[in-house]
DNA sequence: GAAAACAATGTTATAATGTATCAAATTTTA
DNA sequence: TAAAATTTGATACATTATAACATTGTTTTC
């Protein structure tokens, strides 16, 4: 493994849209896959998470939903977040009670973030020496593991200049 | 490293009223040494705290101060658990909101937990393998890390029965 | 195609978690 | 002991999340 030292794509300046084409895409794919409606509620919803690489929170969406005059309650989008992360297409970042699209394929994954308390931007890594070591740790104690939340705060490369 | 395949001890029968004595008695150190004030109030919500190794959320200690007759508001008890974790005695649990007593000795350590989704205990970890695996991924990122939120949720050992 | 069953959304109210602000009391410092 | 700093009290409010039930929309069955 070498180090690369270059930022991680949700940090840089990049082609956005196409982020959130390929989100939307997968979205419709994996719906199908899953045999579930990729309702236009939840579809907008998706596309709002994705304006960004910043998690953002359950009123954030609405607020923004609103602002479009789509006129909605906290349970409607805390149900279309629920939907998205049931199906994998949306995280929920526990220590920022905020949520962020999966710039992950498809394969199952445990959520592994690195989060910059400066520019706010939330890079999803897969980092198998991670999982490994906690399913081993975890092994040791006789446990048996469902979920990971693995967030780890600090300063991206940007953002220490 | 050898699997114990042992419960660990939070999980087990004990003797609690050492966990609690050996708890109290290290914040007094741990503040003195620190040059701050354990004042009547935090060390009675570290009490409460570590009356379990269940997290305990800031509304629970606040009802149980209510019980004995404390009344307080919730900035108090926010206060308290702020100061505690700010001191290292105490950890907050992201994915839960709540809070548990750090089990492991005073010198500085990432905060990684396994949490019982059936019982609800808290087993705090110290495992270099994760801590060592999340800062070289973080390393080929460029990123500078600040704060770890290691939280694995599963069924401990004496819950799988 | 109508009726039944199921899924999704709307609506209202409220629960649970956490903080801002300023006043009063206490402790420390000078 | 007076001044400064820290801690606590108290009120109000902000933020995050869910319960409960009515309504609408979609799919299935006959």
């Amino acid at each position: 493994m070498t180090k690369h030292n270059k930022a991680p794509i949700p940090c840089t300046q990049h082609d956005h849209k196409e982020c959130m084409k390929t989100a939307l895409q997968r979205a419709r794919q994996v719906c199908q896959d899953n045999k579930v409606r990729l309702t236009p509620i939840r579809e907008k919803v998706l596309g709002l998470i994705w304006q960004s690489h910043n998690p953002l929170g359950a009123y954030d969406v609405l607020g923004m939903l609103s602002k479009e005059g789509k006129m909605a309650a906290p349970p409607t989008v805390y149900r279309a977040l629920d939907f998205l992360v049931a199906q994998g297409l949306v995280h929920r970042i526990a220590s920022l009670n905020a949520f962020v699209g999966c710039s992950l394929s498809s394969h199952p994954h445990v959520s592994q973030f690195l989060l910059c308390r400066d520019c706010g931007v939330a890079i999803e890594i897969e980092a198998p020496t991670i999982t490994e070591a906690i399913a081993h740790n975890a092994d040791q104690y006789g446990f048996r593991i469902d979920e990971n939340t693995i967030e780890i705060s600090g300063l991206c490369q940007c953002c220490q200049k």
